[in-house]
DNA sequence: TGATTATATGTAGATATCTTCATATGTCAA
DNA sequence: TTGACATATGAAGATATCTACATATAATCA
């Protein structure tokens, strides 16, 4: 099992394709709206949409000449956020830290 | 923000790292029984201890000789299992969409 | 003090990932 | 059918990560 997490979670592990997710977040979107979104090479976005896709977390659909992707599954937007606070709270405490730290020395 | 995430779920992607906090999520642990516990050699387990201290998710205490870890933040965990959840429910759709092809198919 | 134990760190080869460029595939329209 | 457009795929060099080995550090004990 932890073979298949870390994989989850490797595809998770770049902030391109967290960019993808965040633009796909808000509803199902065409790849031509998801690279100038995103910013980079055609071929990198579609490499990094391919990972994504590969690790079940998006799933696209042809229609006609486009090809619209959606997030496969709620919850992973959920877990995105989870680590979003998670990060936060770290950032919160280091910094409580030091201003204890700071006080302390007068 | 996008980059900062990336690097925490990094910290995720990788087996060993996941077996460590499987095993620290019951409890705070000394380093001589998350190596037993993991498998592996000495120096690699230390090294990936390293890398989850530094993304935040563990802290480290000395007690003597002892070096004791423990899960810094536990919505973590709750992340963690969040992914677990999201896996297996893909697993249970390819198979609910193998049987019905199969079925269709007499 | 010197030996032993627990853990961390430095290094290097092996392996994986990322980006870019070139090209292939599939769809539509003339 | 030919050309243009949207997207995917293949390949290769650059970069990052992993593992194992050797060594360093720090605490304890004889």
């Amino acid at each position: 099992m932890t073979g298949k997490k870390a994989r989850a979670f490797n595809a998770l592990a770049h902030p391109l394709r967290l960019k993808i997710l965040e633009k796909l977040r808000v509803g199902p979107c065409c790849v031509c709206k998801i690279i100038p979104y995103v910013g980079g090479e055609q071929s990198n976005v579609s490499h990094h949409l391919a990972i994504l896709r590969n690790a079940g977390i998006v799933r696209s659909e042809k229609r006609g000449q486009e090809v619209w992707y959606a997030v496969a599954d709620s919850r992973i937007i959920k877990l995105i956020d989870l680590m979003e606070i998670c990060i936060l709270e770290n950032l919160k405490k280091s910094r409580d830290m030091f201003d204890s730290l700071m006080k302390s020395m007068q």
